[in-house]
DNA sequence: TATGAATGAGTCTTCATTCAT
DNA sequence: TATGAATGAAGACTCATTCAT
């Protein structure tokens, strides 16, 4: 018997057809409810974005709200791989500390600031935190949860290997944030996207600053 | 005693009556946009919260998004004007200026940022920015157009009189502004309210940072 | 006891001033219905267009449906005596019957037809009997029921005479009519006034039509 | 016996069913923006006369005015159609002129004027047409348009071959659909359809009288 | 009498959700 | 799974009507 075949055909069919649509539909339901917010975002509008049937969405994921916390829980997941893939990068013991920060700053930015999925998360928390407060206690655990925490220890490692002088690293990890999405925010809240230029510019600026303040004075 | 003063304050209650009532409504419609979104937010729970009929709003503001538009407007203005309230209180000639910028530092947290007006609008920038970017182009004005030149123009003359060192004021103003706001954004995006110790803290830190970059070596 | 001068005072309160107003009121409300029909009409549109307030309108007239009642007297009155004013003027011994008949013909379509009252009136009827049948019992007996007899009893007189050569006078008054009405029909269903030599034709076209049928043979 | 037939009539079941329901629709709202006139109207009446939901009226045809502009397309395509139909019968060579040319003015009143596409259309453009001059635009094209010259050609004919003595065609043709709407007008205004006997002597009068200034003389 | 507000109803329109095909 | 219709519930907006000033 040739079953085999005939239980991949099912698999392929139960699995490979819906996961494919899911995706498309968490991905289409990220940005309409990031551009309209959870009131203004339609089912509809959802499902003629994703290619799918509305159906397809009540069979897949359920509710609006449920469609919601699935979103929320994707986004949370790939920006926080995006975000630690780019950690990942970050200078342990540099040759060039200022041009290896600036490096990663960069990254960072065009990885996880600007990449839909940090950036539709960060609209959401902000949009429809104060109202499902609930909805964000995973990604309280994954943002500031884990990832201060993580910069934080590169931070600390870097004034313990002598390349900066921090009082407070957590603070210095918080403030190095702050400067970056600072930069990004006086540029991007109307929609243009920034440059690479911009971008660059904004790490440069974002790490001279944060060096001048922690790093070693000579 | 003199009726005088009973009648002047007779009439005030009779000639603010309608001012008072808009008032209550834009304060009303302020609050709900920004906890609920423009699509989210109901007509009537606006009507509700401001004690006022529904039709008094028609009559007072017309539709939905001249509502809007005029909390908007509202919301700038007055957001603008504690701005520059506090913005007078910048130190000038400063006899300790960690202390003093702290303080002003302070005053910018707790009179700007954490007041409703100055929240709820960046909040409104935020969420409703991209999809009503013609509303927003009084508060461009009145905001990076004319906030941050005019902190630039003190960073510029604390620097011109010696008390900093800065290559570009406008860049360190921004920086100065993106520790500050970026602190708060830490602690208030699930919507607590940080204590005044937190406040504190926050200004403190962030002219602690600001000075170790910016302010003169010894 | 001086009772009279009291009531004409008061007569004068309660009637003069009123009566200019309730005029407006009646001939702003039947514009505005004729405009809009019954359900399209709204009270605030009559007040604003008569220039009174809301208020007066209830007070002098009471419901929308009373005011609407008393629109359709008020015309149904106006134009019978429009339409009376002209009869009379109808030739009962002509010398030149066609030019006489076409002179009334056209008065009928000038003073009667085309001004505000029997046009708005007609046009109330088309639009709004199907609704309010009752309302029209009124003009049943002051239109079909008083001008059609009326006009052909001076058709009659006019066969009598040996001007005409009819059959039926009533048939005939009718067929005059339709064919007048008719020619106006032709044009003015956009809106559009005719022209004083528009009407002028429409006069002679009809009475034309109207003695080739039932003019005296030679 | 063979299928072919059978499927065929369940084919056309399966396709004419949303055809069917936009059908009922715009004859529902036909109907009802007649008796209601626009504003009067109301979707939900319009949907529970077609026994539709109030969703499909919209997923169909879109808002009110849409719905308007249908109406009004449809009802003017068919009473168009009907009234060709009619004209297709009318006497070209006639043994009887008199009487053929009443049973073509019958047929007229019946098929074409006292039918709800004709009458309704006919009341919607005396009700709304000073409201909505640009939905008229294909009616005129239609209506006076098409009809009247049609109608104009087909009594010049008559008259070319010698069975009517007419100076001006067009107006003949305008004052024969004047006194045939004309006496239809007097029994209708106020709903009562008329019987048959009336229509009948309402053709047969208005071609006596027709004849009478148009025929040929002795 | 005029003004402005309030109330309650009603209409248009959209939407989430379900069901049948 | 997709389509289309149905249902029920909003929510925006208008309006008739009344009340207080």
């Amino acid at each position: 018997m040739d079953m085999p075949t005939e239980t991949a055909q099912i698999d392929s069919e139960l699995q490979s057809a819906p996961p494919s649509k899911r995706r498309s539909i968490i991905d289409s339901a990220a940005a309409i409810f990031c551009q309209q917010g959870y009131a203004g975002a339609s089912i509809d509008a959802v499902a003629c974005c994703a290619g799918v049937s509305r159906q397809t969405i009540y069979n897949q994921l359920g509710d609006k709200e449920k469609l919601f916390k699935a979103v929320v829980a994707a986004l949370t997941e790939r920006s926080s791989a995006d975000f630690f893939a780019v950690l990942d990068t970050f200078p342990i013991e540099p040759e060039d500390l200022e041009q290896e920060l600036t490096g990663f700053a960069g990254r960072l930015l065009r990885k996880v600031m600007c990449d839909p999925n940090g950036k539709w998360l960060m609209k959401l928390i902000e949009t429809e935190g104060a109202r499902y407060p609930e909805l964000f206690t995973t990604w309280r655990e994954y943002g500031p949860g884990k990832k201060h925490p993580a910069v934080t220890a590169r931070f600390a490692q870097l004034a313990h290997a002598g390349y900066l002088e921090l009082d407070d690293p957590a603070l210095a990890a918080r403030q190095f944030m702050s400067l970056l999405t600072g930069e990004l925010r006086n540029d991007t809240r109307f929609g243009q996207k920034p440059s690479e230029a911009d971008l660059d510019a904004m790490a440069r600026n974002t790490v001279k600053t944060f060096l001048r303040a922690f790093g070693k004075r000579a």
